[in-house]
DNA sequence: CGGTATTTTGAGCAGTGTCAAAGACGGTGG
DNA sequence: CCACCGTCTTTGACACTGCTCAAAATACCG
């Protein structure tokens, strides 16, 4: 909390605290883990489809996503990933990489080469742990994903991005309660819900104009959270938060 | 391959074989766990949102599948498990489920007590990582699946549904390839594909007349198997299989 | 054989998509 | 500091895929 707080892999601490207990001895060895930081610019591709991946990216600062692309073209966005979250922990024992990730953002990136997480997965059987249940935990948002891309109109399925996008964050100690700044185009928003970004800017709009959210360039807030959660039908359950976070008023 | 053939967790031992490696001692060992047997009716659910989990139920025969309801009611199917599955290996780590299950058909199901899995996993680091590839695979499967409600349409999304489930039953060895029977209603597939049963049975049809796929009752056929997983945009690399099926023509 | 669940069909509609163009914004070079 | 340029956002008009409602035809099961 004070020493390393500057180290890049404090955040990583962080977020499988969010999620699992984390002793002191489990702590320091994950901070000590070897890695090479170095910066990714927006758009670049940091893990890609088909490739063996043979080393760990974790998020220092900036954002990402995954996404897989049709045959004609068309993009889905997967996830989106902020700061603490390791990018491929899940990928650790397959082959090949089934899906793309990029950098949303420029952002800072640590990389820890796959022996080194291996062998602290072997020596420390609660970090073994911590890291199943984080690759649990995002099976889970897949999931409820799914369910928002498959049964929820446009509407709810925004708000639904914005509600998780915001106890994510919140949850990792990134930004108070209340708003964000959301660093996505609405291009972006859309092939991460299934819609063109034509009707992801109807929607922001109307959304807006029903006193829902307000927009300033992309910063985001939510001056009635709790109408907005009801009409997203957002329960941070899926989350499998330890804490559970207040959000909102 | 013969003695224990007849025995309940052969099925779940084939399975992990399709991905990981297995050897005898690791066959042992899953084949010897404890396990009670008993017969699930359709529909009955095996898994409950919200509920703890203290058990493993794997497949013996029959069908599941995995949902999850939004708050006006309607139902989103997740995926689609065959015999030889574990239905709740992922939620292992997890103190709550986040989604349910139902039985689709009639189904043998064998319950393993979670502390026995716990313990083989511990003793033998082939089998936690099975386990590991097993959670791993599932969510590529996922993946797809969101790229298919998100980015596909109507015609591609259920032609990718059958093709998934013909190859994944063909790699598990439970049908010859070439065709399988569908053990879902219509509305069922509407809900795995998020679409409405009224448009299920259209594009099925559609499929039907272009000479695409052959109907018995639920029994489908597919005489043009290369033209169909085109239509389908299906490559199976999502579903990691460590020997390559030859599907098809 | 009767009753229920499923599949099929029709007609009309609504939510999203498409195409196109006009603003707004933000960064860059002169 | 301003003009310029590329990227995003916003708006409009219109098309279309897939949804709703409703009912008939089949299939399934005890």
């Amino acid at each position: 909390m004070s020493a390393d707080a500057n180290l890049p892999l404090t955040l990583l601490v962080r977020k499988l605290e969010t999620h699992s207990a984390i002793d002191d001895i489990d702590r320091g060895a994950i901070l000590a883990l070897p890695y090479v930081k170095r910066m990714a610019q927006p758009s670049e591709y940091l893990v890609t489809q088909d490739k063996a991946i043979t080393h760990c990216t974790v998020l220092v600062t900036g954002y990402a996503y995954r996404q897989k692309i049709t045959s004609d073209g068309s993009r889905q966005i997967l996830s989106i990933h902020i700061p603490g979250e390791a990018l491929d922990l899940q990928q650790i024992f397959l082959d090949q990489a089934d899906h793309n990730v990029q950098a949303l953002t420029r952002a800072e990136i640590a990389i820890i080469p796959y022996p080194a997480i291996r062998a602290l997965m072997m020596e420390r059987p609660a970090i073994a742990r911590a890291v199943m249940v984080s690759n649990l935990i995002e099976a889970s948002i897949f999931r409820e994903w799914l369910l928002n891309v498959g049964r929820r109109d446009a509407r709810s399925r925004i708000a639904h991005l914005l509600c998780e996008f915001a106890v994510r964050l919140h949850a990792q100690g990134l930004t108070p309660a209340g708003g964000f700044n959301l660093p996505m185009t609405q291009e972006q928003l859309g092939d991460a819900t299934g819609l063109t970004p034509v009707h992801v800017n109807r929607t922001l709009r109307a959304l807006e104009s029903e006193g829902l959210l307000e927009r300033d360039g992309r910063n985001i807030t939510f001056p009635a959270w709790t109408t907005l959660s009801a009409i997203a039908d957002f329960d941070p359950q899926y989350l499998h938060l330890r804490h559970q976070v207040a959000y909102g008023a």
